[in-house]
RNA sequence: GGGCGAUUAGCUCAGUUGGUUCAGAGCACUUGGUUUACACCCAAGGGGUCAUAGGUUCGAAUCCUAUAUCGCCCA
């Protein structure tokens, strides 16, 4: 068969997944097999793929086409997440575009607009995916708002209430004046900032200059303000105990009181009260009893509750308010000081705290039993260094903020009676209709009642996305989750650690009573070579399309994962998916040396013989090794041995022992050993290279119609023999210092030269030496031979005669340098020896190796002297 | 301000309960190479006081304490 000489990973990375696809290969239905499922991390359907995707998915796949190929059934669940404040600012921005402004839209006039949209635009990550090569099941692609998942909502929230753990109230919470909601704490990111300090001085009531000074940094507020709070303990406020002032320019008169809350060292030591934009002073003002006044907009515009400035944005505001407190001579000074804002994750506008109704979910008892379920290692993060920061966060939990002012998302299931405050909470209209009708002892129909305007958080529903996927919460007994849940392992980023993966896991125990996965590993945040995070903004980020086009799929996953050990940032750099391409190349190139051989019914040599033999226990014992570092979920560090068991053992070691010379034909046993042994390191690594694995797998010998590498069973029913691989490191080593004489010396390989040896040399890979080294003749020696170079390789000595080509002081040179360092070894040995203490406290063992270790140095010794001897 | 984590070769990282020649890997670098699978390759080589200072121990990259720097989370 003719083998192309260039790999094309394109062509054929389109045919097998096209094949995948057709064969259905990946689709999974429950059956008497351990199971082995992931559910994906539903991706925004705004989003596009990006690099963080790239490295997410990729793991994913490598877990679970390696249990498919360990003969478990293996189900990747795909799907998308509604996004709801990400996709309703999209869809907003389109329809201004078009001209048409939200707000002259009705609520479903809107929602067609978005559901249009998602079916456009839904999809393309996931299609994307395929490019990567994502083995997932695709029949089961789901989304957050399909109709059995928003029934799992609804029937959750409804479940929550009536156990008393959702609530409704004012509370004070992130608004993002953007996207005109509340957001959770979770989503709102402090950046640290260059700012002013503006002190400003407010003149006491019933004085004509005396001033008492506040510091802020947000003086626009000052227009909400219904107090100015000391420290009792103040000695410098002590005057002021129970007067009054008033705050410029709106001449309001606001009391001056005390709470200890208030940092004396901090700016003034004055503190100015705006209940209704600030957390802490929210706080002192319900103490106090103190007015609320909400001078800002939704929209950050301020309201005519602010009296002045009405309209105006509150960043404007800041501006224009300092010349005014300047001209009535409030305006102290100004300082340069740094604090930190919140933004929102979502839009990046500063957040304003507001006042507000909203919907609460109780946090507190049911965070308990999921950081149980993390302490006890039941589910295991990786790293496990990530407890720490979970149990910090599930200690400090506070309740969570589950209701957004948008449409687009699922709308909140309380509905309100005959536009009262009165209300029943059901999972829909029906239901609705008759609790109304119990509770008012009326008879309610759907046009009294009118369901809550609001939708709820995203990640209320993507909390349940392990058990809705496979619609567990509707039909909890139903055969798919009984099969597939709890899942195995979560593939995700630390930074939802708290967002989702913690929720996920509440959801779990509160509804299956077991938790949603076993293992989490948490990946690194792909960062460019000079360490900053990938962004659109920042234009650092690759085109994950563009890069598979340029180094195939199979090379870019493998320079994805050769450099990301979990939770460690991974540095992308265009040498990494280059790696991976060369190292596809040379795969590549051994399938071509393989069919290049013509095969005869002819006897085995015995190297190749010795060389199966030896690659086989390699194989296997990398195979173990393999299986250990999945475990500890080490997969770079697997890839890793995978890929010198591919480039050195197999490729530089094993295939140069069996290679016939040239034009010869190779016999026939050994060929088919060669073939199943490839076709066993193929399967190991086609997790981490699906196509070409696939590619190879079904040159090196025919198969039959449907078959896959992908559905072929490993086997892994073997024993290892480990002297083998140790006596044949022995051989490596003999091999590379022959070659390396041969080098120094410009000995070429066409001239075939001798070894003579002296001691116990064990001959068994005498057949391969010859071979890989072109040696004449092996013959034992008694006595050091002269006119050669020699080498040492545990203790027996290897002689190489050359007539004239020797440069004796070179020669003893280098000797006598080994000589130095082997008596300075053997010195420390001896120091450790001679010591009482650690030969009395010293575990056996390890004196045992030390005196192993004084022996060979001795032993050593006195060769490397014989040898400098008989040189001179 | 509080908590957590990190600091090992030029870069990215391993280093399991302290004990083999334990200071390691990959990349990068240097040198050599037309041995017909592969220069997207092969072979060899250089390179680190394990952040700093103390301590525990027969023995410390590993355990303890302080310091410095960086990162993350929370306020």
């Amino acid at each position: 068969m003719e083998i192309p000489a260039k790999y094309n990973p394109n062509e054929t990375e389109n045919k097998w997944y096209k094949y995948w696809m057709e064969k259905d290969l990946f689709h999974s239905t429950p059956d008497e097999r351990e199971p082995y499922c992931i559910v994906i991390p539903p991706p925004n359907v705004t989003g596009v793929l990006h690099m963080g995707h790239m490295l997410n998915n990729t793991i994913q796949d490598v877990l679970v086409r390696r249990a498919r190929i360990d003969g478990k059934n293996a189900c990747w669940v795909p799907g998308t997440d509604h996004a709801s404040i990400a996709t309703e600012a999209k869809v907003v921005n389109k329809l201004r575009e078009e001209g048409i402004d939200k707000n002259d839209l009705s609520r479903d006039e809107f929602l067609k607009h978005a559901w249009e949209w998602k079916e456009k635009h839904g999809g393309i990550i996931l299609e994307q995916l395929k490019r990567l090569g994502a083995s997932c099941d695709w029949d089961r692609t789901a989304f957050t708002m399909d109709e059995t998942l928003s029934k799992s909502v609804a029937k959750v929230f409804v479940d929550l209430f009536n156990k008393g753990l959702i609530y409704k109230g004012v509370r004070m919470v992130n608004w993002d004046p953007a996207a005109t909601t509340a957001v959770s704490d979770e989503e709102v990111i402090h950046k640290e900032e260059q700012s002013k300090l503006y002190y400003l001085r407010y003149l006491v009531e019933g004085t004509d200059n005396e001033y008492i000074t506040i510091a802020t940094t947000r003086p626009e507020t000052i227009l909400g303000d219904s107090a100015v709070c000391v420290n009792p303990n103040d000695e410098r406020f002590k005057n002021f105990k129970g007067k009054k002032c008033i705050v410029p320019l709106v001449n309001r008169s606001i009391p001056i009181i005390e709470d200890e809350y208030v940092d004396m060292e901090f700016g003034t030591g004055a503190l100015k009260i705006t209940p209704a934009h600030d957390v802490h002073d929210y706080e002192i003002g319900y103490k106090h009893n103190l007015e609320t006044i909400d001078i800002f907009n939704d929209n950050g515009t301020i309201s005519e509750a602010g009296q002045l400035f009405v309209g105006m944005d509150r960043f404007d505001v800041r501006e224009a308010i300092i010349p005014e407190l300047e001209k009535s001579g409030n305006l102290v000074k100004i300082e340069d000081y740094v604090n930190k804002v919140g933004y929102s994750e979502r839009t990046n506008v500063v957040i304003e705290p507001k006042l507000s109704m909203q919907w609460f979910l109780k946090m507190e008892e049911l965070a308990k039993p999921a950081l149980d379920a993390v302490m006890s290692d039941n589910i295991q993060l990786h790293p496990a260094k990530f407890k720490n920061t979970y149990k910090h966060w599930m200690e400090n939990v506070k309740d969570w903020c589950i209701s957004r002012q948008l449409w687009w998302g699922h709308r909140i299931p309380v509905f309100y009676i005959n536009n009262t405050n009165e209300f029943v909470v059901a999972e829909n209209i029906e239901e609705a209709i008759v609790l109304a009708s119990e509770k008012t002892g009326q008879k309610i129909k759907a046009e009294n009642l009118s369901q809550d305007e609001d939708v709820l958080d995203t990640w209320f529903s993507s909390w349940l996305w392990p058990m809705s996927v496979f619609d567990g919460i509707n039909k909890p007994d139903n055969e798919e989750i009984k099969y597939y849940y709890p899942t195995n392992d979560l593939v995700s980023g630390p930074d939802i650690l708290f967002f989702w993966i913690a929720r996920m896991v509440i959801a779990g125990l509160e509804y299956k009573q077991d938790i949603p996965f076993k293992n989490v590993y948490l990946t690194g945040i792909v960062r460019d070579a000079q360490r900053r995070k990938m962004s659109k903004s920042l234009g650092n980020s690759p085109d994950p399309l563009d890069l598979i086009a340029k180094y195939g799929a199979d090379g870019v996953r493998v320079g994805m994962l050769l450099c990301s050990p979990a939770g460690g940032d991974l540095l992308f750099d265009e040498g990494l998916p280059e790696q991976g391409r060369n190292f596809t190349t040379k795969i590549w190139n051994t399938l071509k040396l393989v069919k290049s051989w013509n095969i005869e019914d002819i006897e085995q040599p015995l190297y190749a013989k010795l060389a199966c033999d030896w690659f086989e226990n390699k194989l296997n014992k990398t195979i173990q090794l393999v299986d250990e570092q999945f475990n500890q979920y080490r997969i770079s560090e697997a890839l890793m041995s995978i890929y010198t068991l591919f480039r050195d053992d197999f490729s530089s070691w094993f295939l140069e022992s069996i290679k016939p010379a040239y034009q010869q034909p190779i016999d026939s046993t050994t060929y088919n050993k060669t073939i199943s042994l490839f076709e066993k390191l193929l399967q190991v690594l086609h997790p981490f290279m699906p196509f070409i694995t696939e590619e190879i797998w079904h040159t090196i010998k025919d198969r039959k119609e449907d078959e896959s590498i992908m559905i072929s069973t490993i086997n892994k029913n073997f024993t290892v023999n480990n002297d083998i691989i140790e006596d044949f490191e022995i051989c490596k080593d003999i091999v590379s210092n022959i070659r390396n004489i041969r080098k120094q010396k410009n000995i070429a390989f066409k001239e075939a030269i001798e070894l003579h040896i002296k001691g116990d040399h064990n001959s068994q890979f005498d057949s391969i030496i010859k071979k890989l080294t072109n040696l004449k003749t092996i013959a034992s020696i008694d006595s050091e031979l002269k006119a050669s170079l020699s080498f040492i390789v545990k203790n027996i000595e290897y002689y190489i005669p050359l007539e004239d080509n020797i440069n004796v002081e070179e020669e003893i040179k280098k000797l006598e340098e080994e000589l130095k360092y082997t008596e300075g070894f053997l010195n420390s040995v001896m120091k450790k020896l001679s010591n009482e203490r650690f030969v009395n406290n010293a575990p056996e063992k390890v004196v045992a190796i030390e005196n192993a270790k004084k022996d060979d140095a001795t032993n050593k010794i006195a060769k490397l002297k014989e040898q400098i001897e008989n040189l001179k």
